[in-house]
DNA sequence: TGATAATACTTGACATATCAACTATTGACA
DNA sequence: TGTCAATAGTTGATATGTCAAGTATTATCA
């Protein structure tokens, strides 16, 4: 192995970072007058998939789009919020399940339309076809290599 | 516009944010125990691309992979560790030049080896040609869409 | 030339992230 | 059944990120 990676390597690393950075920042941008964080807007779509049983603490950590280690801090905001509630189950006393609220509910369905705008925006100048390769392409990435 | 986005959409995105979310990890673990983040190792090698001269903070800031608002306190962690100088500029007194040291220097070398490595293992599933096509995809994104 | 605006950071206040203990509870097994 | 390990989450200390406001300096232009 040499010291330095190839051309052809930097670049799709490189454009991994920079379009996820972009990403991130347009979500975080979007949602900010809404008083959530991506992460944040992340547990909540996930909750509302789980509905009506929710998903206990660590659950909902392995589902995040970004690992996170602040999960349970995370949801203290969003119970804060009054967007999520918490009981400790019964079966397993052990675990916490959460769920998402319906003010929770309703403040996702006011972001439905605008993230999904954005999440075409970012990709436009790509057709279709070559968004699925693009996936495609990713989807190799991310299966953890060794 | 519907209030959801394709799925092909929906792929490209979360494969793009996964993906790097992958790679900010990997880079993290490497770059830990030299105590270093993936920030400043980002900011040490923009450095060492513009010797001898260096650059000042703002230029920096610009020419990184992530928007870096805390580009000030970024720098001062670097001279705090002795890995960068800086010094005000006479021509234009709001300026500060900063400068990788030599143990700036010396640092990166060690971890040129194995950063080439990470970014070599990240993408060893797909081949040079599907990591050009990865590249040229990702480059359509990040051209800042209005 | 003097006032105003723009630039290049810097700083303070605060939010969030991260790591390493720590507690409570459950499972496994001698 | 009692002990030890594993699981699920919480908490404290600390580092880092973020935004808004502040300072110093330079550019613009009446």
């Amino acid at each position: 192995m040499t010291a330095d990676s190839p051309p052809h390597t930097k670049a799709a690393v490189l454009g991994i970072l920079r379009a996820a950075d972009l990403l991130r920042r347009r979500g975080a941008a979007l949602l900010e007058p809404y008083g959530l964080t991506v992460q944040q807007f992340n547990v909540l779509r996930i909750l509302r998939g789980a509905r009506p049983d929710g998903l206990c603490t660590l659950t909902i950590a392995e589902r995040m789009v970004e690992q996170t280690p602040g999960i349970t801090r995370l949801i203290d905001r969003l119970e804060a919020k009054q967007l999520v509630r918490r009981v400790r189950s019964e079966e397993d006393r052990r675990q916490v399940w959460c769920r998402i609220t319906p003010e929770g509910l309703r403040l996702l369905a006011r972001l439905d339309q605008p993230v999904a705008d954005l999440d075409r925006a970012v990709v436009a100048g790509l057709a279709r076809a070559d968004q699925e390769r693009l996936a495609a392409l990713l989807a190799v990435v991310h299966r953890e290599p060794a």
